[in-house]
DNA sequence: AATGAATGAGCCTTCATTCAT
DNA sequence: GATGAATGAAGGCTCATTCAT
């Protein structure tokens, strides 16, 4: 009886997801051009060449890990906003805190970090990030934000500037802590420091 | 007759000096990886030899990079909080004006950007990075947030977490903008944001 | 109801000789190295695995291309030897013309050129070439000008010079064109060539 | 004392001279593609890394090649016709004899065999060798030929064609025994069969 | 008999680093 | 102090070959 294990197995279907879920892994870590695609073989448990049966390069590869990676959380929330009924502060909230968890359960915000360090290489891919993630992220917000006014919940403030106010402090506060959980003494817990600054921005918004 | 003055005299003491600007731009512009010690070179005037005669490595040259370009705006902000009379909404909102315009005038603060990019590849510069630079930032903003607080003018939030809430949002649009300048269509004005913010969060910090 | 005959059947047989020609095809065209036995594969209807169920390796497909591809034209010829009653120089002419012939027709004479590229690279081949086809081929025409020599049609010249006289001109002039045919603004016709050297050829060769 | 030789030597200008020669050698001898650049170097005293501060890859060495060593021969000869004096048949002669000994010394006419095989693979290249090399060949001989049909040495025969009968000849003994010179057991003297050749096609060529 | 996913050795190419000048 | 020719290790990519299905 041969135990030897096959040198490989099949596995077309689920080849191309494992790859790029090893890939962003290594890109989030280590950067772009610092992730070896070997290392990112080894990761997904085959050899180089396989990588190269998915994706035509290093490059290739890159935009597939941001483009899968990307969509899924952004078409939930926009869900979410949709079905929402009730206050426009409770939905703002619901947002916010949903994202916190997101980001702190899944490596998928690593994408955030790799774009802010790449997107000067890939202009392309700076493109379609900034059109199919942030501005529809920020179209998202804006639209609570426009409700909470025109209701009456919130001043009449300047939308996008009040968008971006929601959104960066999270987003700086995750970004951060990826490059820097290593060495960073004061560790701050996504979802309470989200919550801090919701209610201390809440209270300049409600009217 | 030549008249010019001797330019390779002056330049004996400015060389390091040259080579660190020359290097932090690229390295903010395309990321440390994908920067060419020839390109510094280049850019400085020199040719990649001499990089070498005043930097052990790469490596040693982005240390300098960040040691040297950051350090000098955090003297300058820790002597303004020492010598500031008045009250400490005033001092707060002073030291965000100046961080804007310096974040809108020079290259330095993409040093931001580099280090979210390349901490995890440069643990022992990431501690320095956090040691001599993010602490010392957050021991500034804490310091003003405390007096405010046991001045009784602000309410007594958590300190830590107001400091955070207070810088990041700053924080992230700038290192967005740079990333995505060419790419973002709705670009906004980093000192009229850093206003917006202070407004709103003030709302909520006064006592 | 599919009632098309079930093809694979009639391909048992086939393919070895159909993955032949289709190899045949692609060396002359790109060379040894720069053919990718997938585009073989391809190019015969099969799958690169097939290709390994009838040659064992690159390297042996490109024997049998040259061994199966070369051998039936010169066993025709010497038949047409053999057979040939009438003057040396009719037998010589009819020889060349049914050679030009040939070679405008079939991909057969590309071997020509492949052999020129890779005789270095492979002696062993280049040996079987050199043995069953040029030696074979020069002995042919060496002895119909012999045999005019002998009847007193022909000068006494050196027949092996004469031989080469023959057969190089009409020889270079197809592997010239097959490299050249996209390039070279003045084609001439092969068969046209053939006959104008052959004629130039005989004033000096007849007695 | 230290008499460990130096790792290398200041070669600036004498290198790309020396890279092209190591690689018209190898080139020739085993294929473009069967040639890797490691092997170039080894031949040429230096590294890899070297060539390419030269040349910009593989195919701008290959292409180096083939522009450098081709001309200078052919400079030469144009010369020769340009100044003859005295019969066109004395100066077809001439030319042919130089050819074969030139083609006897030097390695340059291996050139001929690599565009045979490399043709199809560099249109580009095939179009520079056709221009320059070729057609400038083929009008050197063509005006010798001219020349002797308007004097009246020649008959009127069709140019073209008695070029390239001219010329086939010795080509393709050269590029062949470039080719088979380790198995072909019949070598044959390359300036013996011009003569041989010429003095053939004169008497059909003579008026 | 045929497939095609997977392998892995090999080569081209880049670039940080060295060192004779 | 400065240069830039040369190095060599590292990594992207290709493709002949294998083998489970």
């Amino acid at each position: 009886m041969d135990t030897t294990p096959p040198r490989w197995k099949r596995r077309k279907e689920a080849r191309p997801a494992e790859i790029i879920e090893s890939a962003l892994t290594l890109f989030v870590d280590k950067g772009y051009a610092a992730t070896r695609l070997d290392d990112v073989a080894k990761l997904a448990g085959v050899t180089k060449g396989t990588v190269y049966l998915y994706f035509d390069n290093k490059e290739e590869l890159f935009k597939a890990v941001v483009r899968e990676t990307v969509l899924p959380n952004l078409e939930f929330a926009e869900t979410v906003v949709a079905e929402h009924q009730g206050s426009s502060e409770a939905l703002l909230w619901h947002l916010l805190e949903r994202w916190a968890e997101r980001m702190t359960e899944s490596p998928t915000t690593g994408i955030a970090k790799l774009m802010i360090a790449e997107a000067g290489n890939f202009p392309e891919l700076a493109r379609f990030y900034m059109d199919e993630v942030v501005l529809r992220s920020r179209k998202l917000f804006s639209a609570v934000i426009e409700r909470g006014i025109q209701s009456g919940e919130f001043r009449p403030v300047d939308v996008a500037l009040a968008t971006r106010a929601t959104t960066a402090p999270l987003m700086m506060t995750k970004v951060w802590s990826q490059s820097f959980a290593l060495c960073d003494p004061e560790i701050i817990d996504l979802r309470t420091f989200a919550r801090f600054h919701f209610e201390l921005m809440m209270a300049g918004l409600r009217a």
